[in-house]
DNA sequence: CGGGTGACAGATATTGAAATCTGTCATCCG
DNA sequence: CGGATGACAGATTTCAATATCTGTCACCCG
């Protein structure tokens, strides 16, 4: 790895950096005087922008966790479908990313496991921010009578519990078994029949 | 740990003893060796019994197991209730239990975990009598006309799946969340309602 | 002769010394 | 003066030598 060239120290930089070299090394062999090293500074240097190293892995974790939630937004917040079908294909989009995460590159998806683990503040954030999504799409239902649900939040909760083996990632060893589908499928079913009105 | 007296040497008293030295030494630590010495008796005579150090911790676990069933094939065979009440009493023995041994002996159960993770074929075997149980209180709900599934074992192993949360211990540590409860509450009731007739 | 033994080979775990890493800071440079 | 440096102390990891364990087996004993 050539040390990039000198342009300016930024965090960002840092970060993009601390990716690659997770990436290459894995979470424990992947140290800060590798960081550095890639970007051709001192280790000090890099101790100039993130206070340790537990919070720069947990701004890279933050960032990637950040991309994730893009794609299931869209689907949360478009116009057009009736909640509960919404709802399916919400469920169905977080599936196929993990899955897919998971299945094309395994060694990156353990990794980025292992940060997930380790940062358990940052991924409630992100968990709230889903179930978030979810509750906006239950509202939606409950509002136009084709979803019923005395306690929007904690219905939102108990979607994304119950479907925990097909987003969980303790579970990704599961997703490529032969018959996760169906049982994809009866879990969906069996949770969106209970929300209907 | 004085060596047992003479007596003859049974799988029983092995895996007793065996359970013994998990429960002292934990899973790591634990070793053939230590089996035997606690018998005082050779290893090889353990070998006599138990073709390997995992056939023998296998033997543990499913004897651990098994205990484990004898409670919920209780409630899954009591003849008074209604399926839907039956259901719900099921699931909340089980959280009851794994919950009161994760948290009554936090080391003991932590032992078990792992014994359970090198063990997945005794597991599944395990996990699929308790998806028979249920799948029994489902089809007498559908005999009755109370609750609704066009495939029963689906529909079983699908409530086992949702409930995942509550009674896999991957999970053992949220178990003690303040919010623990309303969260088990809030999926019971929504899978319950997504199987009511 | 069924059941137990202990010595053995290879695999695995433990240990302690050496190497590396994390985080700090006095110092330097533009 | 803001930003980078590299030497440093203490914590953590690596590595290789050593010890222990697993599984086998020829042998022994009641």
């Amino acid at each position: 790895m050539p040390p990039t060239a000198a342009e300016p120290l930024t965090p960002e930089r840092i970060l993009e950096t601390t990716e690659e070299v997770l990436r290459r090394f894995g979470p424990t062999k992947a140290t800060v005087v590798d960081v550095a090293r890639a970007l051709g500074v001192s280790h000090g240097s890099v101790y100039r922008h993130f206070p340790s190293k537990a919070a720069l892995r947990e701004a890279v974790t933050d960032r990637w966790l950040a991309k994730s939630v893009v794609v299931l937004e869209r689907i949360a917040s478009a116009p057009a479908e009736s909640a509960p079908s919404k709802l399916e294909a919400w469920l169905e989009a977080l599936f196929a990313a993990k899955r897919h995460k998971a299945g094309d590159d395994p060694e990156l998806f353990a990794t980025y496991t292992v940060l997930l683990a380790e940062n358990s503040g940052t991924v409630e954030q992100h968990l709230t921010e889903l179930i978030d999504q979810l509750a906006r799409i239950i509202a939606q239902g409950v509002a136009d009578g084709s979803l019923a649900a005395p306690d929007v939040p904690a219905a939102a909760r108990a979607v994304f519990d119950a479907t925990g083996r097909f987003h969980d990632p303790q579970y990704a060893a599961e997703w490529f078994s032969p018959t996760i589908l169906a049982e994809f499928e009866a879990v969906t079913a069996l949770v969106i029949r209970g929300l209907r009105a």
